[in-house]
DNA sequence: CTATTTTATTTGACTTGGAAACTAATATCA
DNA sequence: TGATATTAGTTTCCAAGTCAAATAAAATAG
């Protein structure tokens, strides 16, 4: 019997992509009564923390490459959710900014999410959550 | 100040997306040189571990959905990678195998899967690691 | 200052993914 | 057995993502 003969399912990649996927079917489920998906409202938590992100750090922290995020954006503009302004500092930039039915629908979402993030705290105790996270954040 | 201004970064939902992106870009990279993308890549893991596999059970063992999978093996036929074969107890269900050509590929690409984990074994301790897999395991 | 390079974002061609409809085979049951 | 239901997999249609090239503004060098 072969001594490398590991459980592919061991690699870290695999585990992350299985987890990664339970807990974003079950998220997106919730999200669904409110017609976005995650990648939008993960643009929308980012926007709705504060001040106007460029599209560029706002692709950075909200987890997409530029070239989505722009197409992204332009659906979210169509909706209604979010608005462009082009920066006055440097005029290459764009700042993104929640309009106020963003916000509204931010209020709307938020009770879901935090739904959702009670599920997963029942699943897991809380010194697990806080290490699970410590060590998420060094493989990012 | 709102008491309920948490980080969304905090939310779970977001810290593993941010862990899995950046490890399978990681991963991605490396299967880069050898033409093949990390879907094909779980798939040949699956059907390497030993005897062929329905689609069904692929589909799930390799955390992709049946239509995706479908088109995926397509493409892996097309590659010479994979092969279909109707099974004999129930012609509804189709088993897949790797070709000695899968095969020979899966040979010439563990190595840099290895070393991928090596990597990630940098930056993480053994118990980390260890308790990392539990908690993913019981999130998937 | 003009020319060149770098940076920020968008566009376009192409690939992949998802939901639901469709096909074919087997299972159930009157 | 014949009719219906269920199951496995594929296909279709559309939404979303990728990669590389294009655009446009700012920074830098000569």
């Amino acid at each position: 019997m072969s001594a490398q003969q590991k459980h592919f399912e061991q690699h870290l990649s695999y585990a992350l992509a299985a987890a990664h996927r339970t807990v974003s079917q079950s998220l997106a489920e919730r999200l669904k009564k409110h017609g976005i998906k995650i990648e939008a409202w993960r643009v929308m938590e980012c926007l709705d923390a504060g001040d106007p992100l460029t599209m560029g750090e706002l692709a950075r922290r909200a987890l997409l490459n530029p070239s989505a995020l722009s197409k992204l954006v332009d659906r979210m503009v169509q909706d209604g959710l979010v608005h462009r302004k082009v920066a006055d500092e440097d005029h290459r930039q764009v700042n993104l900014l929640l309009t106020s039915l963003g916000r509204h629908r931010m209020l709307q979402i938020r009770p879901d999410v935090e739904a959702e993030d009670r599920t997963l705290s029942d699943i897991l105790d809380t010194e697990s959550l806080a290490f699970l996270r410590e060590v998420l954040s060094k493989l990012s």
